[in-house]
DNA sequence: GATTGTGTAAATGTATACATCAGAACCAAC
DNA sequence: GTTGGTTCTGATGTATACATTTACACAATC
């Protein structure tokens, strides 16, 4: 049936759906009837409703009376969810420097910034989008495990992956490099302060940074969202798989 | 089968698997498989499903490699829910003071809160518990709401259903009268600066004020342990039905 | 003409048979 | 004795038939 090999129907549904959700194809608001779409993968009903599950708690669906619709995101939403992320880092950070990081945590805490560091060379055209990318990502993991919560880690989780609130969700375009090479390096030196702040057991700075740097991903909404404006009407749903 | 009237086999389950997870009957760390328990609640294996991934959504299981396993909270994940019930609450002021509420809204509020000191008589003997428990719960919602952000507000709410992170988890005990008083008496001053904060516009300090309160509650969850220690070595799992 | 009732169709809810997979136990060969 | 495979068991995964509920349309009645 599905020529997937190793992955059940109900994975594949799941992927399926989230992408279509995550491309805009169905849209917020829209009720999804299981026949149709089990008819669609060409699978029964019973894992088109495990996904649905699944989706429910990702976020992306929301139950309804019956049934299941797609949770719309308006761009009051996007901004909120990245308001959130923002202040759970923060929180993340400020316990982290409060109760005390594990030694050898931190250092790999470090060593991740150190890495960030080589991906912006000296020159803009040694700029390594694709190493920043990866480390970036691994930066906000690592952040989110250095309070050693369960829960905050859990949260945190749970809100980078609503849509566009990803940290590496609207990193900078490879086209426009100026421009590009000036808010990597701003974001650089707000990861290697919040290293010191955690570091250095400051536990409000280290808040206060997390956020701020979590703004970074709201002024870049806004600018592409800027550029969509002009150009279509339409606001969210720019197709994005990130994450 | 079921004698409840109206609800279904899965809401029937639903029910039941919460309330012996919240109980303790169902321990911990402890796998549930789905025969047994469709045998126990006399149902077929669909609705145990469907009832188990609905508690996965609020956060009572876990999903394990396949099937689903009780969440384990230790006595640190639920000083974390706490904690972070009040950043989620502080954020929810803050954003209210920045933003503004409407006055509709607003006013709705100062009215918990006016309701919440009636409660509170001049005679020790007068405070009216149940009164002030409702109130409470509605001070807490309708603060959720109050920054009119519907993301926050979920997110309130998904934590404040942990176990023991609920505002009313630890509201005072009846039995100790003086010591209640004091502390509801304090608790209802911070309500009361928590509204005259938003309504200021004084956003940081809102934000300290509602980390503050829920700071309450973490106090006395560990006054609460203190005394269960004292008596049994068990720690978490005092039965609990709150929320 | 509005409202209420009833029928019908289409959706989800439920039970269950069967498929498949993973882990444990066991046996054999080395 | 250990290691390797093999089988068996018990779990979830899946399809599907059937039950039940609901929403809508249309008609009858006030």
């Amino acid at each position: 049936m599905s020529d997937e090999k190793g992955t059940s129907h109900t994975m594949h549904a799941l992927t399926e759906l989230r992408q279509r959700i995550l491309s805009g194809e169905l849209r917020g608001g829209e009720r999804l009837l299981e026949v149709p779409l089990a008819k669609m993968l060409d699978i029964s009903r019973t894992p088109v409703r495990e996904a649905m599950s699944r989706l429910a708690e990702e976020g992306l669906l929301e139950r309804a009376r019956s049934g299941f619709v797609v949770r719309a995101f308006g761009e009051e939403d996007v901004v909120d969810a990245i308001e959130l992320r923002g202040v759970l880092e923060g929180t993340a950070a400020r316990l982290a420097a409060e109760r005390g990081v594990d030694a050898k945590l931190l250092a790999a805490f470090a060593n991740i910034v150190d890495g960030l560091d080589k991906c912006l060379g000296d020159m803009p055209s040694d700029i390594d989008f694709d190493g920043y990318s990866r480390l970036n990502a691994e930066f906000h993991a690592a952040l989110a495990k250095l309070a050693g919560s369960k829960i905050i880690e859990r949260e945190l989780e749970r809100v980078s992956k609503l849509p566009f609130a990803s940290p590496s969700a609207f990193l900078p375009d490879k086209v426009d490099i100026a421009n590009s090479r000036s808010s990597l390096t701003v974001a650089q030196a707000q990861h290697r302060e919040i290293l010191v702040a955690i570091t250095n057991r400051e536990g409000a700075r280290a808040e206060a940074l997390a956020r701020e740097h979590a703004r970074t991903a709201r002024r870049d909404l806004e600018q592409a969202l800027e550029k969509k404006r002009s150009t279509i009407g339409q606001v969210v749903n720019m197709a994005l798989f990130a994450n």
